[in-house]
DNA sequence: CAGCATCCCGGGCGATACTG
DNA sequence: CAGTATCGCCCGGGATGCTG
């Protein structure tokens, strides 16, 4: 076994790493990661800042990642009921390059979109 | 931590730059980029090392990739034709943080496996 | 060798209705 | 409020074959 380091690659079509790659490279993962990477979030509120997620969508996206030990969920034996979702520590290593993610789309899309626009036209 | 956002916000529906987060945020775009983080690279080069990709697909993803402005196209004017792509510089901004993102797959991949067969379990 | 044309399938994703 | 249960569309993306 390899003890220091790690000779995974996802560019290998065998490599399980790849399945993690496409957890992350999904359509609302990254948007759900930023926003809990701002604190504990209910999942009404989570579902009000994710713009236009649907419900059932939100909660396999949540599924997914308490599946990978990404999020935690807290539920609150309450009624009406409460339920939280927040970051693991391992969750919380990905908040970074994530969240550089959206602040990328948000801080070039002008460009791309110009980009877009001279391509299409030819 | 600074708390400045940008005009534009991923999480509205409305906001064009998800359309941009789409793009980064599917099955080949981390992995394409990767490799072109590399230098200029040909595309059957690109094909095997992105062990599993379809001619087809590969296609389609750089040409997407090209309209938005991240990688350039080079024709050589050979028999057999010689095709080679670049990243712009543009799409080298890009570049670490989806490099970030293979490398996070890569590094965590065996804690991730772990907490999937801890839940599956229950 | 690069890449387009076709055909095709599975599932991601969404809308709606319902429940504890 | 936070889910489940259904249903169905759309399209990502894979396989194959052909061209310049």
């Amino acid at each position: 076994m390899s003890q220091t380091m790690p000779d995974f690659s996802v560019l290998a079509s065998t490599c399980p790493s790849r399945t993690s790659l496409a957890r992350i490279a999904n359509k609302w993962t990254a948007m759900v990661v930023s926003v809990l990477g701002g604190g504990r979030t209910r999942f009404g509120d989570l579902k009000v800042q994710l713009d236009g997620i649907s419900g059932k969508v939100l909660t396999e996206t949540l599924r997914d990642l308490e599946r990978d030990g990404l999020i935690t969920r807290h539920v609150h034996a309450e009624v009406p009921p409460r339920v939280e979702y927040e970051l693991t520590a391992l969750g919380r290593t990905l908040y970074d390059p994530l969240f550089a993610l959206c602040r990328w789309a948000e801080e070039h899309i002008a460009e791309v979109l110009t980009h877009r626009e001279a391509y299409d036209a030819r």
